[in-house]
DNA sequence: ACTTTTGTATTACATGTGTAATACTTTAGG
DNA sequence: CCTAAAGTATTACACATGTAATACAAAAGT
């Protein structure tokens, strides 16, 4: 309760379909999430009601259709979601988790320059 | 029911005491915990005895108390913890993720040679 | 104008999670 | 041997989540 954008697993796909783009009414978020998922067209209404309800996402009435748009961003929930992980496995050895970013090459040539990048500047403080 | 390892936040912190010293009783469990979370020694408990349940943890008789110590290996829970968090986030722009983490200061500068030595790697193969 | 369609809103229901309290059992002290 | 203390096991309860089904309302077709 304390955190507004605490977004579940199953949540996180219609997010996503909102993000890449929106707004969208609930019939094409449907067809969105059904591209990847294999979820009744009611679940998926469900979820967009309950990110409604917590005010990840807002709609605007459009005939007797609703258009849907995301509240927050992706940047923030991103962010909100890495912090959540980083609560948990603060204190243990990463080593397996950076193994696991590797393996799953979740990460584009970009983002590992850009990574590189903050690791150099970091590297230079007096870390640990 | 999938995944065996599907650790929650406060049973981490469990796993976590547990990872760092084994086997202990409930009695110095609590204890540990009790340093960084204001919980109840029966949360705690409960907590022990959810993850015995879900076979994350056993235990044996030392007289009236039980030993326990953990099934599950740090870096196996570390890495399904991993691959969950992927799960949500996989298809979004990284960059907050990377900010959030390096913010965190999570990483020691061991670990940070580490990921370089490893980004270095994969950067020369053909990524994205 | 009435019925059918097609959207939205409400309700359902099992399991997980946070957060404990109460009940039961065994051991140790008197 | 019996009672108190200290463990463990069971039960509780509200909210979250996965996964829908049913009810209701409005628009569109006839």
């Amino acid at each position: 309760m304390s955190d507004p954008s605490k977004i579940s697993e199953a949540e996180w796909q219609v997010m996503k379909a909102l993000w890449e783009k929106s707004p969208q009414t609930a019939n094409t978020i449907v067809q969105q999430i059904l591209k990847t998922r294999t979820w009744s067209p009611r679940t998926v209404r469900t979820l967009i009601n309950r990110l409604v309800a917590k005010g990840a996402l807002s709609y605007s009435k459009d005939g007797r259709e609703y258009q849907y748009s995301p509240v927050l961003s992706k940047d923030q929930c991103v962010q909100a979601e890495t912090k959540s992980f980083i609560g948990k496995i603060k204190g243990t050895t990463l080593t397996p988790m950076l193994a696991a970013f590797l393996e799953e090459e979740i990460l584009t040539s970009d983002e590992i320059d850009e990574l590189k990048r903050m690791l150099d500047q970091k590297g230079g403080a007096t870390n640990d």
